[in-house]
DNA sequence: GAAACGCGATC
DNA sequence: CGATCGCGTTT
């Protein structure tokens, strides 16, 4: 199987639509991912919705396999029958991104231990009022850069006695593997549209709604 | 300040509405957090702003302060300035149920030394085809319960070796306060209602839409 | 009942 | 930077 996903970045029209519209989306969910202003880790799980969109849109339902189960461990949807995982990130660093939400000391050297790049990666660098990308980390590249540092450069175990949500991919690996010659990238200029947006109005509307069926 | 949430309980035109209708809006809930029929654990977000949104039913947006970080510990939602913890959980145990989402060994043992329950809890049982409930555990019955069982059998640590989400109450202990005579209850008779969802629809039609300001 | 697992932002 | 924290279901 050729790689398809390639095709996203070679197709100008839709590179031009993803850059004017992810923003606008991206917002969207993170109205429906915040409380109070801050956003929840969940905001992951919408935006990933919005990717497997995107893939639906470019190649049809019908070779976009998104029945997998939510808490899958690194695949999140194939595309003709190849695994994707997709992540998202906020800011102007390369940190923080995790591999296994996994934080159990043993658990997690465990994790490390047996590690291999499995899967290509659709990674999203979000950067309000700046540059950031929709990434396309080819598992090859992944898997030429795991080889060349090692583990324990490309793998960052959940530090003992602080509060962690997983083990993560270093920095430096994941800064490596954006700037991979092989690596594709739609750069996006993150610009903010105005959205007014209150997360309780829906739900009050329907505790207040008088309909005899429920 | 006298307690307000026992208002809910003893309103009972409101308890037959809650009855009738909150299966129906959790079950909008999980159609919205789930992937190929699993539900994530984000759904206790959703679930919240449902209960938060029967709040400002009842008693009105000026009483209830919704502005709470999203990963404040403990407070979800505040009713006439006094805290408020929402928990939900499906089934009919009522084991699982986390104090805080903190897996690391020291910082479990750490919360577990300087825990006190510090919050009216308003704690919902979904439990499908069956019958479960919307519980007001007050403060004072969940510090009663406390001093007298003390943290060893109150607070259950992650266990070293497995892959935990955080710290627990105990079921005992949860199941005590479930059944105190001073925690009100409204019993609710789980049935679903028939609903069609397709997650990445609506994000499909924005990708199509032919809008010239996106 | 025990053990598995998803999703990054913010201060 | 380095530290903090939310949300339970499923097999």
């Amino acid at each position: 199987m050729t790689n398809r996903l390639i095709e996203i970045f070679e197709d100008e029209k839709l590179v031009a639509r993803i850059q004017k519209r992810l923003p606008h989306l991206f917002q969207l969910a993170e109205f429906e991912s915040s409380r109070a202003g801050k956003i929840g880790m969940e905001i992951g799980s919408v935006r990933e919705r919005i990717i497997v969109a995107l893939l639906i849109y470019k190649f049809g339902e019908a070779n976009v396999e998104s029945e997998i189960p939510i808490t899958e461990s690194e695949v999140d949807v194939k595309l003709f029958g190849e695994p994707i995982s997709v992540k998202t990130i906020t800011g102007n660093s390369f940190g923080g991104v995790k591999l296994i939400w996994t934080v159990d000391a043993e658990k997690a050297r465990q994790f490390s231990e047996e590690y291999q790049p499995r899967c290509d990666m659709l990674f999203v660098q979000i950067n309000w009022g700046k540059e950031g990308g929709l990434y396309y980390i080819p598992i090859k590249v992944q898997r030429r850069l795991f080889d060349k540092i090692g583990k324990k450069e490309y793998i960052k175990l959940p530090k003992a006695g602080t509060n962690p949500r997983g083990v993560e991919i270093t920095k430096e690996a994941l800064t490596s593997l954006v700037e991979d010659t092989e690596t594709k990238v739609i750069k996006i200029n993150w610009q903010r549209s105005e959205i007014k947006f209150n997360p309780y109005k829906r739900w009050v509307d329907l505790w207040k709604e008088d309909r005899n069926e429920l």
